[in-house]
DNA sequence: AGGGTGATGACAGGAACTGACATCGCTCCT
DNA sequence: AGGAGCGATGTCAGTTCCTGTCATCACCCT
């Protein structure tokens, strides 16, 4: 296994949420990590920028997802309308990762370095959110609420998601789509008022 | 100047922000800010858990400040109306710190790292409502949601109150409470759909 | 005066990250 | 075929962040 074999990313991510899960963030060393990949140290920071972002090499599709799926909303429809929209595509595209993303998360859950670095890319998709919004022609300061209220629904469904309790029944298992709108649904009734 | 100069804290924290400020958070070292404040960076250590939060000494208070109006609002409020009261004492605190907010937040906008320990810290702050909205009986995903959504109306009425151009009379300056109560507003029209 | 206590200093060291340069494997051009 | 070019990788040295350990100092209490 000399240089050169395909895949060095791949490689990078598997081996570093393995040992993250079985030793732990903070007792993972980069140089094992690189090690596992049959790579060196000097390698691993060539391509991610630091320990924590080898957890994060699929941001950039799920805010592209967001983007698209907000652009692509029916120019009639509500802001919330095109928000729920990129809810459902987001939702869809976590249909059959459930195992993973739960492992993934219980590993960013149990280190705060982790859950900074999560919270900065879901601030940069509610960002791009309302600048999606915007091009369709949302004011401020509601492009950014709403961005920003599209973020905290899909946070609170991704946690109810992944954490609802194991039925036996695999058929019995909620989807994400269904927290989804549970969520957005409870999220209108708080914050309509009384 | 040896040992025992009272407020070590305190001093620590304005050097950091002077010096974040005069050559950046990067090109600041924790021994040069150590010694501007006449301690050793192993002290700083000791007072805080990284060179980050040094920034951050004031969570606390806005942590307090937000869960006692939380608790404090009439049994009978909506959740979002006690959110309301709440926003409304934090304008309030930031009210005559608005350069100092300025200063510090150019800090943290020009730094990601920094950018990083805000949103966990208003992410705690944001658990914290949703906590004490759920002592009022509120029930979950609803709570955390509220808390959310008050988490983002602050977030883009500070953001506002921060940016908003400088006026050459100081009494046309709007104040923060405008912001947060214009942000809560819309927060309500766009969460509201059609 | 002397002991206890808490804050600070001094020192050593690990790990994260960076810059500079060498090396390797592939591709393209002639 | 052979060499030039190029991108990915390896090697090495160095800085900074952060931690553990132990000594030292100022104050307080009796």
């Amino acid at each position: 296994m000399g240089r050169w074999e395909p895949n060095a990313r791949g490689r990078l991510e598997q081996a570093a949420l393995e040992l993250y899960v079985e030793r732990g963030y903070d007792e993972t060393t980069v140089a094992e990590i690189a090690k596992r990949a049959g790579l060196t140290e000097r390698t691993f920071f060539r391509h991610y920028a630091d320990k924590r972002e080898v957890l994060f090499g699929g941001a950039g599709v799920l805010h592209d997802l967001f983007v698209d799926a907000v652009a692509a909303a029916p120019a009639d429809a509500a802001p919330i309308d095109a928000i729920a929209a990129a809810l459902d595509a987001a939702a869809g595209m976590f249909q059959d990762r459930r195992e993973f993303a739960r492992r993934r998360q219980g590993v960013i859950t149990a280190n705060p370095e982790l859950q900074e670095r999560e919270l900065i890319k879901l601030a940069s998709l509610s960002a791009a959110i309302a600048g999606a919004l915007r091009l369709r022609g949302v004011a401020e300061p509601g492009a950014s609420l709403a961005g920003e209220a599209g973020i905290a629904v899909f946070k609170v469904a991704f946690d109810r998601w992944i954490n609802q309790p194991d039925q036996s029944d695999q058929a019995e298992q909620r989807d994400m789509a269904q927290f989804v709108r549970e969520s957005l649904a409870e999220l209108k009734v708080v914050t309509a008022g009384v």
